[in-house]
DNA sequence: CTTGACCTTGAACTCAACTCTAAGGTTTAT
DNA sequence: ATAAACCTTAGAGTTGAGTTCAAGGTCAAG
């Protein structure tokens, strides 16, 4: 049985954030020892990498929850909707990032067009560009 | 002299945000009414269409402050602060980018590999990825 | 027996950018 | 004259994922 402190070294996060996952239904400790303190077992630490895998591929808490709901019963979810979850997801970022493609090919343009000097910036290419009805960046 | 909602509905924000702007010391009310009421010019409206333009480009209106302290004082500020900016927003914005885009490979193929269908998710290839320490995703 | 490293709690705070609420005053149209 | 459509304020709430704080209890080493 391993004390908070243990679980968080290995895992990398903080005792803050697995206090938080646990408030969130996240993740309980497996027992509490006399002193009230949180003991995690080996299938505690595994459902914690497992949280820590998903967000590592982008899934929210939110996210996760509704996975462990599934993982914990598997028996009485279908892979489907896993696979909904996942795709889901993925469109969400996809989204995401169509949105910030677009920032980057703006900003790199107002970025290429000026001149970057040191001269005042009474005629800023970016400043103009921001400035005028007719955004062509 | 326009009213707020009148702005509001010129730019497709609501009147909350324009008052939220003011807050933040991003555009004020050119005067107020006798009674009390916003009234902006045209130079304010201006003023809000390049905040808007900004934030359409990916800046952020802690960004937008900055951006406008310089273009009401251009000349005593260098094309040099602005692009630098910008360009900091670009890096920020393309490392956002990376991010997301490894969340995208890895769901992609956690999707792919998953047969999604209506049988129980005992053997689903997605959970058993997250489970798993080969996280071969 | 005390020091330092650990653990507990609840509650408040952070960031960003709004959004909403309550309780009221003003303007415009009929 | 009255209803609809505006406008005002301060302040609280929202979302997501934590972090920080205060005040205290516990455990191992020297």
């Amino acid at each position: 049985m391993y004390k908070i402190g243990h679980i968080a070294k290995q895992l990398n996060v903080s005792t803050d954030t697995l206090r938080y996952y646990e408030r969130q239904g996240l993740l309980q400790a497996s027992v509490r020892s006399p002193a009230g303190y949180r003991l995690y077992d080996d299938s505690a630490l595994e459902q914690m990498r497992f949280i820590v895998r998903a967000k590592a591929v982008g899934f929210s808490l939110r996210d996760i929850q509704e996975l462990l709901t599934i993982k914990i019963d598997k028996h009485n979810h279908s892979c489907e909707e896993v696979k909904s979850l996942t795709l889901q997801k993925l469109t969400q970022t996809r989204q995401r990032i169509e949105e910030l493609l677009k920032f980057e090919r703006s900003l790199s343009v107002l970025a290429e067009r000026c001149c970057g000097g040191e001269e005042s910036a009474d005629d800023c290419s970016i400043l103009t560009a921001l400035e005028d009805v007719d955004g062509s960046a």
